[in-house]
DNA sequence: CTTAATGTTCCCCA
DNA sequence: TTGGGGAACATTAA
């Protein structure tokens, strides 16, 4: 479900609502979140922020021990004062109300860490001049690249086919050749980016916040999940392949190699 | 029954 | 060492 603006989303209506707040007690009702380690003591602790590294949900402490990571997997979602469902994977319960971690799919993981994974720059942070060099300097299929988040944090497989389409640069396009087009796609990643979190993220089938509002950008998807609709740009049918093992959305007149 | 789904990781091969 | 391809993980919906 999360990508980079998802994951902002929860988190601006997330720090508000938690931070100050003591966590009483935690409890994991799956062990496939803990990733096979011990469940993390965080009972007694109070949250003292919550941010986004990526598409992480970082929760600081008091003190200044290790954080409590979230990562939301596919179907991952954190609510504020929610109903427990069968798909609940584990509750805080806090001084005044409760987090929920629910998951159907159970790709999320929760675990506390004392160093932040070593992951790229964050999109919104870079400079296009910086990614055009980083660029430059790698090997390989332009999709893959931005899909890896050890060379750029945050985004994932709908704002990659959107901002490619934004920046007409085809998916399988080397990403050592892009030319004067690399700075365009920074500029297109940026406005996607801004623009989706305006919208409070896209919701295609799991996603909410975390007081369970849906996003609306997918209203405003251009390629992402329109295989075969006209391209809005020139009208050609817009194809979907695989790319490392993902359905890849682009218009064949528009984006080139 | 088959396929695909907002993600990541691990393994094998070149 | 880097990148590609495939499998795996778990579950639902079309």
């Amino acid at each position: 479900m999360p990508e980079l603006p998802e994951v902002e989303t929860i988190v601006r209506a997330l720090a508000p609502r938690l931070v100050g707040r003591r966590i009483v007690a935690a409890r994991f009702t799956s062990k496939l979140v803990l990733r096979g380690r011990a469940a993390p003591p965080v009972a007694g602790k109070t949250i003292a922020g919550v941010s986004r590294y990526g598409k992480f949900i970082v929760f600081d402490l008091d003190g200044d021990g290790p954080r409590l990571l979230v990562h939301l997997g596919m179907t991952g979602k954190l609510l504020v004062d929610a109903e427990p469902t069968p798909y609940t994977r584990a509750v805080f319960r806090l001084g005044k109300g409760t987090l929920l971690f629910d998951d159907i799919r159970q790709f999320g993981r929760i675990e506390l860490a004392g160093a932040l994974p070593a992951l790229g720059p964050d999109p919104l942070e870079l400079r296009a001049g910086e990614f055009s060099r980083m660029l430059r300097e790698r090997r390989g299929r332009i999709k893959p690249l931005l899909l890896n988040q050890r060379f750029l944090r945050g985004l994932g497989n709908i704002y990659a086919d959107e901002a490619l389409f934004r920046a007409r640069v085809h998916p399988l396009a080397d990403a050592s050749r892009l030319g004067k087009r690399a700075p365009e796609l920074h500029r297109a990643i940026v406005a996607v980016l801004r623009a989706a979190i305006e919208k409070g993220g896209s919701s295609i089938a799991n996603y909410v916040d975390a007081e369970g509002r849906r996003g609306s950008f997918q209203l405003l998807h251009r390629v992402y999940g329109k295989a075969g609709r006209p391209c809005p740009r020139c009208g050609a049918a817009i194809r979907r392949i695989v790319v490392a093992q993902r359905g890849t959305h682009y218009c064949p007149e528009c984006q080139r190699t």
